[in-house]
DNA sequence: CGGACTATTGAGACTCCTCAACTAACGTGG
DNA sequence: CCACGTTAGTTGAGGAGTCTCAATAGTCCG
């Protein structure tokens, strides 16, 4: 288990702590307790991870790739409730069952965790287990900016908002300062079920905001920013 | 601090518990170190708790009464991530301030604690830090339903799910199998704001539902579902 | 190279938003 | 205790935006 995998991303325990903020990365101790428990999986690209309302018996930590959470609605269509990244912390249940299925959108380095050996794990470790506080209030404040987002009417709103989370979360290992391609690994159809629109929808205001020169495509997987200040006039809107 | 304080509705740590269900109270010795801690206060309905960006030097329980959670958006308009009830543990922040205004919706009891000084304990006590992680799973939980019903499209399929986020969440000590008014504390707005529409679509849409005979109102804070049936099909069409 | 999936573009129906007027409820002060 | 002013809630009409259905082009993977 390397260093990347459990270096959790930048994210105080805001919560609770007002002026302090904690240590970004695990000690080694914490590296070393969980690599005790963990297990390192090599997954490709559109692999189910695991399915909503089984059991939940592992925790998974991502340390390479991108994986997205959703939910079956019982029309049959799906919601994605969030994108995950490297560091990232998944497998949130509720009575001992997953509540969301998951699925990788790239080739992913996972490791997975039994719950139990965690659980008493966290209990031994206090520090260990603040670091998860903070990892589950970091989540709260994504979930409540993504509900922000998709209450948002009209649908250049939302992509403008879903384009910024893109740049603040994916790429947080990069000098913010140099510009540059922003990687969206997710299929337009990811973003419709993310945004809660339709995949026509999303293609519709993608073309519109190439015509009006805010944004490039080089490649579909690819996104540049070309006019900042637009953008952010569109995401500020409502 | 009495004991309804601490309680801590039933949200066991499900994210990382497979299959055994903590428990559901605090020990008597939690209670004892967060009461050596936890200021109490009398809070009257439609005060401020605090408000967003400013330092966040404290977090709060509920001991009774209902809090809404809010962001001002750049348009001006409001945004209601969340409505808090007795048990529920509020002050979200990040690098250091609040992340969004709270407010008393009801009259309440509320016991606020420094965050340096809780931190210490959580690290000290690592069984009611745990308490905590499962009170921040059961927001994330609730987070991820609050955006699918925001991502709802119709204004009755909005409605009907947060009827039934009503019954589950601000009720869970009655007995569900008697039929009851349903406390509805928040004024139309405040339903308005939290499920992203306008007050006008709330009020056309209650009145439909009142026509068609699926829901009555004796007065505007309380609400009676008569055909749950034909309400569990609203809130399942998408 | 073939087949399935993804992405794009167009046309009509539906729903909600905005603006506006009016009614009801609440709280404050005389 | 009542009158008044302010806020909350209801109802109507027109306009904006998205959804659905459908067809076509493009892409990825086996």
């Amino acid at each position: 288990m390397n260093a990347r995998a459990l270096s959790m991303r930048a994210i105080p325990f805001d919560t609770v702590t007002a002026a302090g903020v904690a240590t970004q990365l695990l000690t080694e101790r914490h590296r070393q307790n969980l690599a005790g428990l963990a297990t390192s999986m090599a997954v490709p690209r559109r692999t189910m991870v695991y399915r909503e309302d089984t059991l939940a018996r592992w925790i998974f930590m991502i340390a390479d790739g991108v994986v997205k959470s959703y939910r079956h609605l019982p029309s049959g269509k799906r919601r994605i409730v969030g994108f995950l990244f490297p560091g990232d912390v998944f497998g949130l249940a509720e009575s001992g069952h997953f509540v969301n299925s998951t699925q990788t959108v790239t080739p992913a380095a996972l490791y997975r965790i039994p719950v139990d050996a965690l659980k008493d794990l966290l209990r031994r470790d206090p520090d260990l287990q603040f670091r998860f506080l903070c990892k589950m209030t970091h989540q709260l404040r994504e979930a409540q900016r993504h509900t922000i987002c998709v209450s948002r009417h009209t649908a250049a709103g939302k992509l403008a908002l879903f384009l910024k989370m893109l740049e603040r979360d994916g790429q947080s290992d990069l000098d913010p300062s140099v510009p540059r391609y922003i990687a969206m690994p997710m299929t337009r159809i990811d973003i419709a079920d993310y945004l809660g629109i339709s995949p026509e929808a999303v293609s519709r205001c993608t073309s519109r905001l190439v015509r009006r020169g805010i944004v490039a495509f080089p490649d579909r997987h690819r996104v540049r920013i070309l006019n900042p200040t637009e953008l952010e006039r569109l995401a500020a809107v409502v």
